[in-house]
DNA sequence: CATAACAATGAATGGTTATTCATTCATTGC
DNA sequence: GCAATGAATGAATAACCATTCATTGTTATG
């Protein structure tokens, strides 16, 4: 009736500390899309994770050491998600550069959900050093390897006039843009336009690489 | 010593109704700067205001109300700012796309304070409607303001091959991702560099309207 | 099987919050 | 001047929150 070492019991009560900090992750997840940042509690928290109320204490020690590990959680996401999809990509740097744009606007990554935290988490970073420092991180990343493809393309072109920064950072802002689009008015906007957009900048701005 | 009406001794006490309001107003605008949308309270928006803590309750009977009176103080600047300045603008289509990029990264709209309640209360309309409701009307705003605009510029273009709506919810989602880069990384990113971006764009959309 | 070690629970605690309202104070009308 | 009116105050209240910890349940060990 009862698992031995190794299986796992459907009505298993205890479980790896790695397992449990997970689950109360994706229930911290699950409540700041529901409730917003300022309605999560410990107990929406544990009640999503279905989990008594004092278990966020014992595996996190506070509910603002939660939190980080939530945001961290969301953006440690990122890294291989690119690394995969830069590996299955085409070979040619305009591939790479819509491998990226898939990964932005597609699960994992892309989920109403995540879309929810990653923005509670931006809000908050002018008043909370340590989700800044995990947003600029983030952004930096995004940033330096746009910089890295839309470089290589300008110089394939040759498109004389363009800033490899300039145009990679507008690439950037607009998809965060449109996440926001995405976030706030789910009915006129979704991950499919929201490519579409994308590649129709890239369509306007590399012509011989994206132009039909 | 005592002012007569009309005029405001410096030490008057009571004040206009509206007066109070406003001044509520733009202190809660500040605490949500200073400390976040959660760690904005009562107490932090009367201190900040410099009155008593019963104060919100007698002009806005409760905090739900002062906040949602906010995001309207704030969303409620956008239109007088765009009919004033493409009133004041050149009178072709390309200098009112350029007056509405002033209007979007410069005082009164685009203040730090400003962009960090705006992403505040952005970030919470999944789950508040009646934040979402305000939210979403600002954006529709905007886009249809742009479609507008680029739809004209493509007809003298004429870019037969661009779409008006595609063009302009690149643009304004652009935009968008410039101010969260301006509010989570204000070091890299200011308001003249983000319009600057923002006008690369444009000119490689519309080059002839554009194009240096 | 017995027992130690560990995971989980949830009632209790202390601190914080929004809201209320009796009181104080400024302004207006007579 | 002198009530009368209404604005402003801030102590008191009740609800809510994060955190603690004694207790209970589960697993591992010999």
């Amino acid at each position: 009736m009862v698992a031995k070492a190794g299986k796992v019991s459907p009505k298993r009560r205890t479980a790896p500390k790695e397992k449990r900090r997970t689950q109360l992750i994706k229930a911290t997840i699950r409540s700041i899309a529901k409730r917003g940042l300022p309605g999560t509690t410990m107990a929406t928290v544990t009640s999503e994770a279905k989990l008594s109320l004092g278990i966020v204490n014992l595996h996190f020690q506070s509910k603002e050491r939660l939190l980080v590990a939530t945001l961290r959680y969301v953006v440690d996401e990122y890294r291989p998600a690119w690394t995969k999809a830069l590996d299955e990509s085409g070979p040619s740097n305009a591939d790479k550069l819509r491998a990226i744009l898939d990964v932005e606007f597609a699960p994992p990554i892309c989920e109403p959900n995540k879309l929810a935290v990653c923005f509670a988490f931006w809000s908050e970073s002018k008043s909370r050093p340590a989700y800044r420092t995990i947003c600029a991180e983030l952004d930096k990343q995004n940033d330096e390897m746009l910089i890295e493809y839309c470089g290589r393309i300008i110089a394939e072109g040759p498109y004389p006039g363009l800033d490899p920064k300039v145009v990679a950072t507008g690439l950037s802002a607009m998809s965060w843009g449109l996440w926001l689009d995405m976030l706030v008015s789910p009915d006129s906007m979704n991950a499919e336009q929201a490519k579409n957009v994308c590649l129709a900048y890239l369509a306007s701005v590399f012509p011989r690489h994206f132009g039909e």
